[in-house]
RNA sequence: UCCUCCGUAGCUCAAUGGUAGAGCGCCCGGCUGUUAACCGGUAGGUUGCAGGUUCGAGUCCUGCCGGAGGAGCCA
């Protein structure tokens, strides 16, 4: 039976049978040291030549960079091994020598390295970032679950745009056309009048030109929306949320952390409350700084980490001007000029991880507004049938998973986030 | 869509308008504790493409193609 090297602590002063990949090798004359990975970790193979069958020896000389085989050995304790335990090699059984692999253990660019994503994502620090993402996954879906919230799964093909502001990519849809979902949202408000508390989890596309280190054509989303909840309550729930998230990749990614040198004394800090502030607030603390910002205008990337640099934890800011959001967002009854929204600024210039709203309930306003932004209301009948019958206060947000993970790992571009990320000039491999 | 920058060996990069180079990788040889090992050697090129200026262009000019960073928009 095979043991994985995630577990080789167990089997010290045994001899196990690993299957392996040849991530680098280096030789003497006498003494071969094999770095071997399983997807598990990575532990050193020992061999020395007069220790071992001289065709093992010989077999193991023939290995290239990436080749898979079968290895046995005896586990051993040793303080050299970073990882603390090597292997002293008795037998190999090579699967195949590999091709000359072409990611060298060197500076590669990013190009090539896109280009070679499929092999890229065996280095150690992409899987490191592949397991965080794993764990962050898990954390989300674990703390909703454990809160009555239910998942459910929104349509990929919608008939027409959610919001009609973005970019949608279409598609052949039998005899009319279809778009791939950029948001789930007014699908899991209907969820939400069904199941209470609910969410969504999956891949929403956006057809934008936007070439920047936060941006993707795909990507993932976490949308809770949420039956009888007001806009502070939402707000509790998102810092509880992304502060369970944060403290259990503290606890369960130690390894991963430290092998991708992420800093993590910001993130522990990460405990609820977050701080507050509103649009108003936000505007002066803009001008005060030294940034020239005008009330009624939206954010920009540099706003976002100016702000974000006033605080140690993400913040978030509240009660945006209507005119420069959704239309579905309740107006604040007592200045209705803005909305009971919240976007969540993640710290060390990270921007916009999650945004958020109370939803209108009134289905009178929910018409206006329909009027106002010329929205084709046979669509979205079934929008308005949601408040017609047996409206309640609700609310909802979106945690954009991917800007999430750079954040939490210290990436500077959120195209390590994912396995094979989908860019404006990307859809290879 | 706009702004800025970059395309030279498999990879990362040098080369004042004047003979296209280095390191790494591959291959061969050496080395009994290596940590991106090290040491010696071999091979490796239509300088992104098309024009132009010049006695002479990797280098200067124009256009195109590809890429990167940013803006707008958003998560």
């Amino acid at each position: 039976m095979l043991i994985r090297i995630g577990n080789i602590a167990d089997h010290v002063g045994e001899s196990v049978k690993l299957g392996v990949w040849l991530y680098n090798k280096r030789s003497s004359g006498k003494i071969q040291f094999l770095q071997l990975r399983d997807g598990t970790g990575f532990i050193q193979g020992v061999l020395v030549k007069s220790q071992v069958a001289p065709e093992v020896w010989e077999r193991a000389k023939e290995l290239t960079q990436e080749s898979s085989l079968y290895v046995q050995g005896t586990v051993r304790r040793d303080e050299r091994a970073p990882s603390g335990y090597e292997l002293d090699v008795e037998d190999i059984e090579i699967i195949q020598i590999a091709d000359e692999y072409p990611i060298a253990l060197k500076k590669h660019g990013v190009d090539f390295l896109m280009d070679h994503r499929h092999l890229w994502i065996r280095s150690p620090r992409q899987r490191s970032i592949l397991k965080i993402r794993a764990e962050i996954i898990r954390a989300i879906q674990e703390w909703l679950d454990g809160q009555g919230f239910t998942l459910v799964d929104p349509p990929v093909l919608t008939p027409s745009a959610c919001e009609g502001t973005t970019t949608l990519f279409s598609t052949d849809y039998f005899d009319e056309e279809a778009y791939l979902t950029q948001s789930g949202q007014l699908y899991m408000e209907a969820a939400a009048m069904a199941l209470g508390r609910v969410y969504s989890f999956g891949p929403t596309f956006r057809a934008e030109k936007s070439k920047t280190r936060r941006h993707l054509t795909e990507f993932w989303m976490v949308e809770p929306e949420m039956a009888f909840t007001e806009h502070d309550e939402s707000l509790r729930i998102q810092e509880q949320l992304v502060s369970h998230v944060v403290q259990h990749v503290l606890e369960s990614c130690q390894e991963e952390l430290k092998a991708i040198d992420r800093d993590i004394t910001p993130l522990e800090r990460v405990k609820p409350p977050f701080p507050r502030i509103t649009y108003d607030e936000a505007v002066e603390l803009l001008n005060r700084e030294g940034m020239p910002f005008e009330w009624g205008e939206d954010f920009g990337a540099p706003h976002e980490t100016k702000i974000a640099e006033s605080f140690e934890k993400p913040v978030f800011i509240t009660h945006y001007p209507a005119k420069v959001k959704a239309f579905y967002m309740k107006p604040d009854p007592s200045r209705p000029e803005v909305v009971l929204c919240a976007d969540l600024i993640a710290p060390e210039g990270y921007g916009e991880i999650i945004g958020g709203s109370q939803r209108i309930d009134d289905p009178k306003l929910l018409e206006q507004r329909f009027a106002e932004h010329q929205l084709p209301r046979d669509a979205y009948e079934w929008y308005l049938d949601l408040r017609r019958y047996g409206t309640v206060p609700h609310s909802g947000f979106g945690l954009g998973l991917e800007r999430t993970v750079a954040w939490i790992c210290g990436l500077d571009h959120v195209r390590e986030t994912i396995p094979f990320p989908r860019m404006m000039n990307r859809l290879y491999p």
